[in-house]
Order: C-alpha cells, then sequence, then structure tokens
DNA sequence: CCTAGAAATGACAACGTTGTCAAAAGACAA
DNA sequence: TTGTCTTTTGACAACGTTGTCATTTCTAGG
C-alpha cells in the first residue's frame, strides 16, 4: 500500500481510501491509485485489515461438520456457502468425526483466526466452552442437532414428527412388527428418532417390542449386520424403520441378501441419491439439507448485523417420498 | 495479551514466548503466565500473529473444487483436511461451479486472507493469473484436471487409461457397438476421457461411429434424454460407456424406462454409492479421490517446507470393478 | 567473594492496515 | 477580494502480535 501511494503520489490513507470504496474521493485521484495498484499488482490484505478495523471482522465464518464429506454435511455446506458468497463471507470447514475433543480443537482454531460466526453441527454433548466466544461477539447457529447448556439459535428438522410419520405410514399398510434400527444413541437427532418411533407405536396401540430395536448401529456394516440378526427372528418383523442413511444402505443390503427385499417393508429416514432405482425403490423421509443450511446461515448473519432478539429453535419440515419399499404388505 | 502480560507481572514478549512454546523460558514464568491465560480467558490472536511473522504464514489453505456438496470433490475435501489438521493447517473451501470467474473470484478472496497453499480443481482456461499469487510464495497445486498456461504440481486421474479399459472390456464381451456418452467436451478430464474411448477403439480396430456418442451432458436429466434417444436407433448399441458420475445414473434411468437394463451392457467412469445393490449392479472405472486428495495435499505442503525442485504431474491410478452390468454379452 | 559466560527476560519497533482529527483546497456569496 | 462553509486529502497513532537486540539474572569456576 505504501508502494501504491508512493507511486500515484497520494498518502497512503487515500490509497485506503480507494480500495475500500469510501465516499468523497475525487475521482481523478482514485484513477490515479487504481491505475497503480494495478501496475503493481497490489493485493490488498485481508489480515491487517481486520485487525485494525473497529469491528474487526474477517468476513470469514467457522462451519464444523461431522464430516465433510457425508452427503448430508456437504450439502449443509454448500448451502451455507451460498448465503455466504453473496456478503463476500469465506468459510472455513472441518470435520469433528463425531468427537468431543476434535469438535472443540476445531472451534479453537476458528476462533484464533478471528471467525465472525460459527455454524455448529454438536458432536459434543457440553456447549458452555463457547461463552468465551460469544463475549468476544461471535455469531453461532446450531445446526442438525440441539447445543447442550448453552443457549444460542439452533436449526433442526423435526425427527420424531418425521419417523412418526414413517411409521404410520407401515401400519396403514398393515404391518404390526415393525422393527427400528438406529444410529449411536448419544446423537441427539438418533435419540429423538427413536423417541418419534415410540411414540407412534403407543399412539397406534402396538405394544413395544425390545427384541425389534437395534440401536448404535454407526455404519453400514453394522447396520447390515443387526439386519440380518433381526430377518432371523422368528416370527420376524414384517417392516423395518431405519433411522440414518447409511443404517438404511445397511438394511438394505442385508434384505437382498436374504432375498426378502421385496417381502419386508422398509421405510428409511434421509433421502439417498439413487435410492428411486434399486428394486424396489426405497420410501424414505427425506431431510432438506439445503434449507436447514440456508436457514442457518440466514440466522447467523442476521445476528451479526446486530439482532439481539431471544435465540429461536427454526425447524424445518421432513418429506414422504414413497418409491415401493414402504408400501411392501405383510 | 497485554492484559495477561500485567496479570503475570511479566512484559507481553514473555507471555509471546510462552503461547508460542519457544524454548528459553523457565518453568515458573510459564506457570504464570498460563495461569493468567488461563484466567482472563485469553485467546491467541493467529490474525496479528501472521501480520508480524517473518514468513506471514496464515496456517490456512484455500481450496477451489467445483462444488463442495459433489461426492467426488468433498472426498477430495476430506482428504486435504486430513493432511492439513495434522499440522494445525485449517482449510477455507469454495465452489467454483464450473464458472471461470467464480474460479477467480475465490482465488482473490483467498489471496487477500493470504493463504498459505492453494489447492485448485480448475474451471478456468487460462491460469496466468495465478502468477501473482505464486510470486507472492503461495504454494499452488491442480486437482483432477490440468492447469492451463501456468506451470505448477498436478495431480491427475490417468483418464484415458482408465476408459481404455473399460471399452477393452466390453469388446472382450463381445461388443462391437459401443456407445459414448460424456461431460462437457470444455473439461479437460471429460475429453480426456473421449480420446481414450477413440484410442481404444482404434486399437481395436472398431470403426468409430459418431452416432454413437453423445456429449456435452452435464446433469443427470441430459443424459437420461440423450441415452433414451441412443436406445432408439436401429441397430441400437448393445453397450454403453458413461464418462462420469452422473451421466451413468442417468444413463441407467434411462436403460431402467426402457426395460434395456440386462440387455444393454453399461460400465460407467467414477463409482457410485449403492452401486453395488442395483440390479444388475454398476460395473465402474473407480477413481480414488482420498489418494488424489492426500497426495494434493502432501505435494502442497513439502512445496512450503522449502522443496524448489520442477514442478511434478502426479498420476493416480483407476480400478475396475465389475458388478454386472458391464459382462452383459450383447 | 568476584568474574565470565550462559540463560532468561524485557523494551521497542515493525507487520499492513484504518480511525481520528487536522490541514489544504475548492465553492460560493457578499 | 474576503470570509465561510464544504469537500478532499494527509499525518499519525493504533490494532495484537513477534523479531531484534539490550539488559538483567543466574551458574559455575577461581
Amino acid at each position: 500500500m505504501r508502494e501504491v501511494a508512493a507511486l500515484a503520489k497520494v498518502s497512503i490513507k487515500s490509497v485506503s481510501r480507494v480500495v475500500n470504496r469510501e465516499p468523497g474521493v475525487s475521482p481523478a485521484l482514485a484513477r490515479r491509485v487504481m491505475s497503480a495498484a494495478e501496475r503493481l499488482d497490489y493485493r490488498h490484505n485481508l489480515t491487517a485489515s481486520s485487525l485494525r478495523r473497529s469491528d474487526g471482522r474477517s468476513a470469514t465464518i467457522g462451519v464444523v461438520l461431522e464430516d465433510v464429506s457425508n452427503p448430508f454435511a456437504s450439502a449443509l455446506h454448500r448451502s451455507i456457502e451460498d448465503v455466504a458468497v453473496e456478503r463476500g463471507v469465506l468459510v472455513l470447514a472441518g470435520s469433528s468425526d463425531e468427537d468431543e475433543s476434535r469438535e472443540r480443537r476445531l472451534v479453537r482454531a476458528f476462533a484464533s483466526r478471528r471467525v465472525d460466526g460459527l455454524i455448529i453441527q454438536p458432536a459434543s454433548h457440553d456447549h458452555s466452552y463457547l461463552l468465551t466466544e460469544r463475549r468476544a461477539g461471535t455469531a453461532i447457529v446450531f445446526v442438525d442437532r440441539p447445543p447442550s447448556f448453552f443457549d444460542a439459535d439452533t436449526v433442526l428438522t423435526d425427527n420424531a414428527a418425521g419417523v412418526r410419520r414413517g411409521v404410520k405410514h407401515l401400519a396403514s399398510h398393515g404391518h404390526k412388527r415393525i422393527a427400528f434400527l438406529g444410529d449411536l444413541h448419544t446423537i441427539s437427532t438418533a435419540a429423538e428418532r427413536f423417541r418419534g418411533y415410540k411414540d407412534e407405536l403407543a399412539a397406534l396401540r402396538i405394544p413395544f417390542d425390545e427384541r425389534l430395536v437395534r440401536l448404535d448401529l454407526h455404519g453400514i456394516e453394522k447396520a447390515e449386520a443387526a439386519t440380518a440378526a433381526l430377518l432371523a427372528l422368528k416370527p420376524r418383523p414384517t417392516a423395518l424403520f431405519t433411522g440414518q442413511n447409511l443404517v438404511t444402505i445397511g438394511a438394505f443390503r442385508a434384505l437382498r441378501r436374504a432375498g426378502l427385499h421385496t417381502k419386508v417393508a422398509l421405510v428409511g429416514f434421509d433421502d439417498i441419491l439413487l435410492a428411486d432405482l434399486l428394486e424396489p425403490g426405497i420410501t424414505v423421509i427425506a431431510q432438506d439439507p439445503g434449507a436447514i443450511g440456508r436457514t442457518a446461515a440466514e440466522v447467523m448473519f442476521r445476528r451479526l448485523d446486530g439482532d439481539r432478539s431471544p435465540s429461536q429453535q427454526h425447524i424445518v419440515v421432513t418429506k414422504m417420498i414413497t418409491r415401493g419399499s414402504g408400501e411392501i404388505a405383510p
């Protein structure tokens, strides 16, 4: 900047004014500065700028996801990015792998880079450590799962209601022995979905049978094995409800292997690419990651723009997509 | 930092030393500083630090991908992150959407935040604009596609060889009328794959028939329509080679709709989640995004560590996964 | 006890910007 | 022309760190 100022024969403050498009600069001076900047190919240093600015904004936000390569998480990431780019804000992303300490390490790394906001898909079960960040003015929004011991804006899918709709759908096709396969019970969405299953059974006056429940199935292989075990029961369940997309895939594999994919009904939570091309197509309760991410980003920027209203929970509804597997009669 | 220094009754330089774990600090002083930092919950400001440091490193890199939510791209992203976290480096990620100007805008935004390195999956066809960045010391690596008018380390899949293997596989099952469906011809990998198709036909002495070629199919819908048109030809192709994962999905949809999925053979480039559960399973030439991303990140950090050797092209091999669709006889 | 050398600590400038405030230049009326 | 008010420009400090170098405090040998 000093060199640009020298070449254009103006003060560095004037260069700063031109670079930041501040009003009250004569066109002649602006032109001179711009051509000097061009000639020296000057690159504005946002690091120094944010250090000096009174608001200290870095035009960068941090996003903590379970795994940036997970389809649901990367869809969140993309929709957050779309809202951010419109404001010239860049996104730092990291994967927590469901590990509390990794989540905290990521947040610390983001904080030391002075991000303006954080969007977190929580892995940990105590978010009180975020108090310091909030006190420092960082906007914090949770997605997909609620925070613990911390009050902040949250954007959630209505998990229990979605599951209830799926279970009801199975029951309406005549099923009474409906099994449930869920992800790690420590993940709050998984717990919510299990609760939805139990609630709907109760509402339908179908007795709860714990032999039909398998929890803590993290990943395709575990789900496949658990499904195989369920299918070996006598009498065996006539329908399966799977509480997460990898669990759905594992369950479908097991059904295929047992040759029962056209006999036992299946409804899964979360949509899966290609689910429509399988035989039968898989009926799912689909979340809307685009809407979740967009909402979270918008709420975050509203906070950064000075919104001081009490924190809110935003619920994004699910959609049932029927494709065949959920419409098999017992 | 000033406050911590005051509370611990030391100079700010000593606080800096403790924070950066510089040698030659007495344990007593270190302890005093740490407890003061704890009490004030001091958060180190990496922005100011990188501004002052002599190497100017920000411990942040920028990654430009086609779309962070695309499965191939997000797998790249994840493997890059894995290498970066080990070094305490964070990743800024952005989507170019195959748009040259978006790519340039992202790079500019990264540059103004003084990233240490850039990993780019190129959308543009002239990378000479990166000269300025390189001169400033930024390490630059290209992934998936080669740069144009710019010399830099590049990590690529051997696209042509992969396609040739797939086409040969089809021919070995007796196919002579093998159609090719490709993505936008402006994408260099798509062009390479098409070249592999033509080369292998020539090697096999199968005459090239341009009626069996459909290019510029970006997205599932276009691929589906193009496949339907191909299947209406008389005589129709007995096998399809699809040059990209969404094209494969579109082609499979069309085959299913026409009831030809067990009659017409299909080999696709790029693996697809669930491809093994379809009927028939889809035979693919699989890339290894994990290896590509890891290699790119390692090369980049080697450059940052001072490697000045001439830039290199790293080739990652493909793997053929046979699942049924590619083994259908004509 | 003193002294030389090593180890620990500190004072101060500088990194590249922008906020503050003052000075210079221009516009306009009398 | 002068005086007043407005617009444009500039000087300088400060943001939170770390590099440089000077100073103080230890350690060990005589």
